[in-house]
DNA sequence: TAGTGGTCTAGACCACTAG
DNA sequence: TAGTGGTCTAGACCACTAT
């Protein structure tokens, strides 16, 4: 007997054997019906098994393609390098996409004063609850939505600053923060994976079958202070993340 | 009309609402069809799709559970720290799983020399093809597979060293690269996630809407020589990594 | 308009678990 | 043995696309 599994590995096999290229249109539920003799449910089934794997994408009205994969986009640590932001510099992202001739753009979603949140209050180091700022952002690349980006900075150090409105102005953020006396020393980024929830799905126009990256940065000054928390969640097929360091002793 | 989204869309809201705790029993699939007055195969694919969401899992004759979210391991820098694998040191996911009161072990899979896949020779600085040596593993924490992780060496650096053994002794192959006149100096580490091939699938036992971490770790000797590729691929629910570095100039 | 996939039904048979 | 989910069928109706 034919099941779903089985339909599922012979065409997972001749799409990895290269037989169907990106976008290439596969044999239809209903060529597939025929050729198996099976209930269209169960061809269907095959395919929702390997859209799951990321591996293909139903298009409406045209049938089952391979789903292309976006080259992705590399966050290595020198995106955050002073010589980028500090002067006339843009914001980190825009900068860094740029550098890779990529289109970025941003629209802010939320500018407020709220509760910290749990994992926020814990990296800034205050009680939870603690009110802070809070920017959230959305970012594409190339008119694709990329990155859900909230980031918490403790209520002192954005007092009368552009981190209030929308507009930041040259150098982002972080620029903004040196010149309100704090030197940036350090950063620390913490990275899991998993799927999107429902929300983010649509917010980030997921495909099925595409995980998610959380991203977790928190920025030092020189005296150690936490200013600024970022909790970002990334396409997954969209990033990769490269770090370098010396071997600690 | 009811649908499986609505369906879905309501069990996801009374999960997520904390009404069902990891591994609390959810309503069965022939209760919910009286419920909403739809087809049996409606309901499971609400099912199916939370499934793929990472929410639900199904078990066999029992029904279907919340599916429970793993404490996920932390992978800092400082688990390469010299003075952890040096002299007496054991092998460095070993240490650092014990330090974290996890147990641990590793099989090896496979012990070869074989023509160096391409990410690999890239990274290495060798024409792709070039003969390397690797270790192919397996690794298990608290009895669960972890990761599936395959480090290549360049052929010169481990004739004749424990690293072509199944037991690479004190220190593991980090210690024994040391005593072959290679100072260790720089890692670099680069991560992106997907979801798991049906191979890795099965062979992490993973649940589905499961994604993985590929993780590339390149170790540099003191020459800037790459001495050691290692591919992983780690399931995603049971890992978050974790860096900190100083805002390059 | 013909062909594509998306959703849903009512019922069948199976393997597995629990009492 | 009764109840659970897993798979499959044959057919229905829908929205969408291409021509």
């Amino acid at each position: 007997m034919v099941g779903y599994r089985q339909i599922a590995d012979e065409l997972r096999a001749t799409i990895e054997g290269g037989e169907y290229g990106p976008r290439a249109l596969l044999p239809s539920v209903s060529d597939l019906t025929k050729r198996y003799g099976v209930a269209k449910e169960t061809v269907r089934q095959a395919f929702m098994t390997l859209a799951a794997e990321g591996l293909v994408q139903s298009i409406s009205g045209r049938g089952w393609i391979v789903r292309p994969r976006p080259r992705p986009r590399r966050h290595g640590m020198e995106r955050y390098s002073r010589s980028r932001w500090s002067g006339e510099g843009q914001p980190i992202l825009i900068a860094e996409t740029a550098r890779q001739g990529l289109s970025a753009r941003q629209e802010i979603r939320e500018l407020a004063e709220v509760p910290a949140p749990e994992p926020v209050a814990e990296r800034l180091g205050v009680p939870p609850g603690t009110a802070v700022w809070v920017r959230r952002r959305t970012t594409f690349i190339e008119d694709r939505t990329h990155q859900l980006a909230d980031s918490y900075y403790p209520l002192d150090l954005v007092e009368g600053t552009r981190i209030r409105r929308e507009h930041t102005g040259p150098g982002g953020s972080f620029a903004r923060l040196e010149e309100n006396g704090v030197h940036l020393a350090e950063i620390r980024e913490e990275i899991a994976a998993r799927m999107p929830t429902s929300v983010e799905s649509v917010a980030l126009s997921l495909p099925p079958g595409t995980p998610v990256v959380e991203l977790t940065r928190t920025t030092f000054g020189a005296t150690g202070r936490a200013v600024e928390v970022m909790c970002a969640v990334i396409a997954a097929d969209m990033s990769t993340f490269d770090y370098r360091f010396p071997i600690p002793d």
